[in-house]
DNA sequence: GTTTTTGCAAATGATTTGCATGGAT
DNA sequence: ATCCATGCAAATCATTTGCAAAAAC
C-alpha cells in the first residue's frame, strides 16, 4: 500500500521505470487526486483543459493505463458506458444505475478472502478485487 | 427460486408483458442455458448459426437486453471487450485476465450484505451484486 | 543527441438506431 | 388486421493504433 502521491514521487516512480516525468503525467494525476473519486478519460480531459488546452483523449488514455500499471489507480468497469479510473483504490464499492448511468461510490466493504481463495485454488493469481452492484442510485429511486 | 427455462415459461413471461414469443428468442435463450455459462453476442450468434442462419447481431443484442429485464441473464462487464452475458445467476464470481482477456468463472462467493446495507443506507436501490476479479488466469500464469 | 511521448488523424470494435419487411397474436 | 420483432445498413460511442513532430533525459 504505497502512497504515490506527490509529483516528486511519481516522478521517482517513473523513472525506476526508465519512463519520463512530463507535464501532462504530473497534471492528470494530480486532477485525479484532487477530484477525490474515479473519473472518466473525458471528464479528466475536460478538468484538466484550462491547464493543458492540447491535450488529446489518446494520451489520457495511454496515461491512466500506465497509472493502471503502477497501482496508482484503478479501472472500474462497470455496466456500460464509458471506464472509469479510480484514484481510491480501497474501502468502497461501485453502483450502477441503470436508469441514469451514474457510476456512484458505495462507502462500503465486503469480505472477498473465500473468492481470491477460491481464485487461487483454480490455479489464478488475482491482483485486486472488486464488488459492483447493479439497480438505481439514490436520485432515480426516487 | 428459480429460473425461467423451459419454452413454455418464456412464452408465459413474454405474453404477461404483452411481447412476442418468437423462435429467435426461445432459440437464444436455449443455447445459453445449453451452454451452461456466460458468452459474448457474438459467440452467441456463431452459436445458433446453424439453425438461425439470418439472425442479426441486433437482435441478439435486444434478445439479450430483454433477456436481463426478465431477470434470466446478467451482464457481466468485466475490464474492457465485449459484454458478457450470463445465465446463471449466483454461486460463482468472474475474473478478467489482464494478459489474454479472457473472463473465466471462480466457483466461490462472497458475503456482500454490507455493501448492500452500505447502498440502502446511502439511498440507493441495489438488485444485484457482482464480484469481479483482475489479474491473470491460470493458463497465463504459468 | 537519443529515446520516449505527445498530438493528430484514422482505424477498430462494440453496441445502438432507423426503417421497411416479415411474423405472431 | 394489428402491432411487435426482425434484418439490414448506417450511425454512434469508446478506445486503440500509426506516425511525424516535440519534449525529456
Amino acid at each position: 500500500m504505497k502512497g504515490v502521491t506527490t509529483d516528486a514521487e511519481l516522478t521517482d516512480a517513473l523513472r525506476a521505470r526508465g519512463q519520463r516525468a512530463t507535464t501532462q503525467r504530473l497534471v492528470l494525476l494530480r486532477a485525479l487526486h484532487e477530484r477525490g473519486r474515479h473519473a472518466t478519460a473525458d471528464e479528466l480531459l475536460r478538468a484538466v483543459h484550462e491547464r493543458l488546452p492540447a491535450l488529446a483523449l489518446p494520451t489520457v488514455y495511454a496515461t491512466l493505463e500506465l497509472f493502471e500499471q503502477l497501482g496508482l489507480v484503478r479501472r472500474i468497469a462497470a455496466g456500460g458506458g464509458p471506464a472509469r479510473f479510480d484514484p481510491v483504490l480501497d474501502g468502497h464499492a461501485h453502483l450502477h444505475c441503470r436508469r441514469c448511468g451514474r457510476v456512484v461510490d458505495v462507502p462500503a466493504t465486503a469480505d472477498v478472502t473465500a473468492v481470491l481463495d477460491g481464485a487461487a485454488r483454480a490455479g489464478h493469481a488475482a491482483e485486486t478485487a472488486e464488488v459492483v452492484l447493479s439497480g438505481l442510485c439514490s436520485r432515480c429511486a426516487r
